[in-house]
DNA sequence: TATGTCATGTAACTGGTTACATGATTGC
DNA sequence: GCAATCATGTAACCAGTTACATGACATA
């Protein structure tokens, strides 16, 4: 059976501070943005669940249509159980380079244009990366430093991810350049 | 409705050469295996829709218990308008980062090692795409430019992460001085 | 004849997304 | 009063995995 990795998450963001499902898929879009995501259809459902098995505690007070939920000591325990536990690298499935390796029926110019558009999405969130990571190495969090760590990953990745699309493009524009020569030389005898 | 990528992975195995539902399965694992995975489950059912479409073509003949699939011209044609499509990336999930975001919770040292284990994956994953670019650089496949493409994301990505696993083994080694240094603070009230 | 690999297929399950329905609260 | 946002929830759907059943073929 494989374990639902939400329960993670949801516990994870409630024992940073007490929210509300819908400030909790927030937080999870904005600060785990990078390497997680949750939809609601996840998030409520799982905030039920751990709530009758008494890992969250449902705060009253505030709005009336809100509801936050807090982390209790079990919860919390759960927390430290669940992160322990070996992670199994769900399989990676990357629609780039499956079209890439495919990449001979686009051509290489459709190719080189889907590479420099991830070197685009890679720029910007390199300077996403920068600009929190002023912020992060400013604040006295306890948790700052492994939220840092994380960061790091994306900055390292969003580099790698620039540092391959100029390889990947140079070599995408010899394959032209010799395509384009022996097109040439074809094109004498329709000359 | 969100499309089903499982059809190019089969479509782009088949347009290289033709397989048997089992060889598919195997050779998606061991060429696309850093960068996507199918299951049988995915690849059978698909062959069936795929050929009742008259995108593939079931080839009799070899042994009994096998057939192999083939590719047709109108399946080339189809997969070329996959690979053209517009692909939004799935979400990413990515369960190490997510420990290590909550990380406080399981302490330095244990963090320190999941990174490190980390860390040697990424060095057999280097190996393994070294020892497949020489063989890669050699080949005379039509294909061979836009496998390389696909390596050189493997080694860069590889490359990253070993890089990240240095810089972020020194911030948490950073932190346990920290914390010892305020641990023996405190001990000299017990001393 | 036994073992390992090649091979096909499916039923049950589950993790997860999407789309929608519904309403409270806030600020202009 | 209106728009934007905060907020909760669910039903329908889908993609994908797992586990199993079944059997052919090769070879030692």
């Amino acid at each position: 059976m494989r374990k639902s990795r939400t329960e993670i998450a949801v516990l994870g963001g409630l024992s940073v501070e007490p929210m509300s499902g819908y400030a909790l898929r927030n937080a999870i879009a904005e600060t785990l943005g990078h390497f997680w995501s949750e939809s609601y259809g996840q998030i409520y459902p799982t905030l039920a669940r751990l709530e009758s098995a008494g890992l969250v505690h449902r705060l009253e007070g505030g709005r009336a249509s809100s509801s936050r939920y807090e982390i209790t000591a079990s919860g919390l325990d759960r927390l430290r159980d669940l992160l322990r536990e070996p992670h199994d690298e769900s399989p990676p499935r990357n629609g780039l380079l499956l079209r890439l390796f495919f990449g001979r029926l686009l051509g290489p110019e459709i190719c080189l244009e889907l590479i420099e558009s991830a070197a685009s999405a890679a720029r910007r969130e390199l300077e996403t990366y920068e600009a929190i990571d002023v912020v992060l190495r400013q604040s006295t969090d306890p948790n700052a430093d492994y939220f840092l760590v994380t960061l790091l990953a994306g900055r390292h990745h969003a580099a790698a991810q620039l540092a391959w699309a100029e390889d990947a493009a140079d070599l995408l524009r010899r394959r032209i350049e010799l395509e384009s020569a022996t097109a040439s030389d074809g094109g004498i005898d329709r000359g």
